[in-house]
DNA sequence: TCATAAGCGAGACGGTACGTCGTGTCTTACG
DNA sequence: CGTAAGACACGACGTACCGTCTCGCTTATGA
């Protein structure tokens, strides 16, 4: 897989390029990572495979653009007034992003192992967007007085997201609004207020 | 895929078997699923293709008996005498393990998504045996009143583990013994042990 | 193949052997010798593939072994009292062991390439068999004072096996008794008695 | 093998084919059908297996054409003026034809029992091709007044070329100059001139 | 207006791995 | 002991895909 990524790099894509990628998304989700061809793809959208190895050098590659793109859209900010609401609304969206994207990250992180800058474009994509969503919802919790400063803790900032995407990803029971009611009700904010002036 | 599975009965693997399966490990660590031949494995080991097929009838059959394989010792409950001490112990294995199993464990998950037999396998082997872990710590927690049965929640019971495999698998940050204690000391504990007389 | 051929030295074959030879050649007459396996007859015959191996060394040894067993009676010598009824009744004898035996003879032929021994077998099964035959008869002819002794040829002795295996293995005109009677009476006869005192 | 045979369809092959070909009928003459492998032909032309499939649809296939490809010249007919010499001439040019052949032969006959359209060109290739031939020269013979034209017999109008091929392929006595001489002067002609106002 | 070039479809190509099957050797367990 | 059963190392089969490459054909601009 080429390394330095260049196709990374913004979202001037052509509305072609658009529908080659949803075809591989299409068919990536239907058969999984392995059983999914470049040729395939250059087929069903009457394209030809020079087109695809001009656009996206790798397979590898054109698999990371086409979750790129998948995911391009959200992680739009939610402002709901109350740093409950905001929670809630991150793991919902958290939940309906994993829910969406399960094959395509599962293949993309097996070819993680073996690309460096897969990883970073990986957390570029799915956890630093959250993490600068998270940080301006705890800041406003901060500024309307809902918790301390002191409570948020970097180790962990990504537990609410981190831990739906591993029921979405790895276990059999993908979460739910439930999962997140709990989570957020039960867990994240007696912790973000216990011993408020600790 | 072979979708029975009929290869993840039991443990009375012979040896040859077992040796098998440990180069394939070791290849798969190198090289990445994809990057990992089956006929690799057989060279390494001096044997040869035909008796990989008979046993596991297929790649991605054989990279998953070598997880199962891989992973099936560990697990055992461990035993400190208060929470605290246990759930730093549960973390410091999931950490140790997931490490260990990262390139393997994102193989079997990307073989996941299209294999209905492989996701209960994944669940009995890396889900199911920590719930059995974590449930009796919790219980013996409650037996000695440090906590109030109604803390426990079925709901996401697999917080802890599931969100260190999250740190190993998807993000770039690899959980430390740092992520563990915070977690433990500053959302677990606090969870449940909030409102105790509730 | 084994180059000795301890198996071509006689007849006191078991009945089970015959009936191994006998599937053999069944199924190499239903699949033709690529695609006839040593490990089908052996499932056919409910015997295992060491007792296959054990009397023929290899798929090419057991293919001779059940040619020659094949072929093993006929060639008995024909007596009608004149010339032409003994050629007519080898030509007719020849015709109907080579249309029987065309699948196995030609799968033999293609191991005669790299088998020296096999060649030699050949001959003594389906060619000096005949030409004893055809010495008797050419020699009571010669004293019945039908020919002449000078008409006999050392170099074309066997034109009319010969011949006759050719169209049966070669040419998609299996010989008929039409091929034979004119063969005698418009070739062989006219050769041999021609200016009979030359 | 594939039934339907378009490789046979003409000669417009490209210089690469030529030389797979060429390269297969070496080694087809070096180690025998059983013992040549496409994968062997594939490596010593520098090209893959795939390009070898493309082209022959199997093993059975590309062994054919390389017969076809081999024995594609030849048959000119022979014109020495006399009905003698042409015979001579065919006989000579079987000999060296069957004896470059022999093994390639072999192999294609043993192919032919379970292919229907095997059986089909081998006749164009090997038989009709020097039935022309046979024609013309005893059509010529005719017209000399060499011959009378009921001399001429359907049936067995092969019989040179057929016994050579007899001995090259069946017999341990490839045929030699003298085997041409005696048939033709000894059988043929007397045949052919026999009774000639009949 | 036309040519020169750039992009595209089609698909052949050298490789490499897949998963299957056959050969010939060997071990095990039964009778 | 001979046999049935079948595991085993080896290696060829025929298929599929990767990533590169050539072909023509279309289109789109620039002289």
């Amino acid at each position: 897989m080429s390394e330095d990524m260049p196709e990374s790099s913004g979202c001037p894509w052509s509305e072609r390029e658009a529908e080659l990628l949803a075809i591989t998304l299409e068919l990536l989700r239907e058969h999984g990572y392995d059983r999914l061809s470049v040729e395939a793809v250059a087929i069903k959208a009457k394209a030809s495979k020079a087109t695809m190895y001009r656009r996206w050098p790798s397979k590898a590659d054109l698999v990371l653009a086409a979750f790129i793109e998948g995911t391009r859209q959200s992680a739009v900010p939610p402002r709901t007034g109350s740093l409950r609401g905001d929670l809630l609304e991150i793991g919902r969206s958290t939940c309906e992003q994993a829910r969406e994207h399960t094959p395509t990250m599962r293949a993309v992180l097996n070819e993680m192992s073996h690309s460096p800058g897969l990883q970073a474009v990986m957390q570029e994509k799915f956890v630093l967007q959250r993490k600068l969503v998270l940080d301006g919802v705890l800041a406003d919790a901060v500024e309307r007085g809902e918790i301390d400063a002191a409570a948020i803790n970097e180790e962990i900032f990504d537990l609410l997201p981190g831990y739906l995407v591993f029921r979405a990803l790895v276990s059999d029971r993908p979460p739910t609004e439930d999962t997140v009611r709990i989570l957020v009700d039960d867990v994240l904010l007696p912790s973000l207020t216990a011993r408020q002036g600790r």
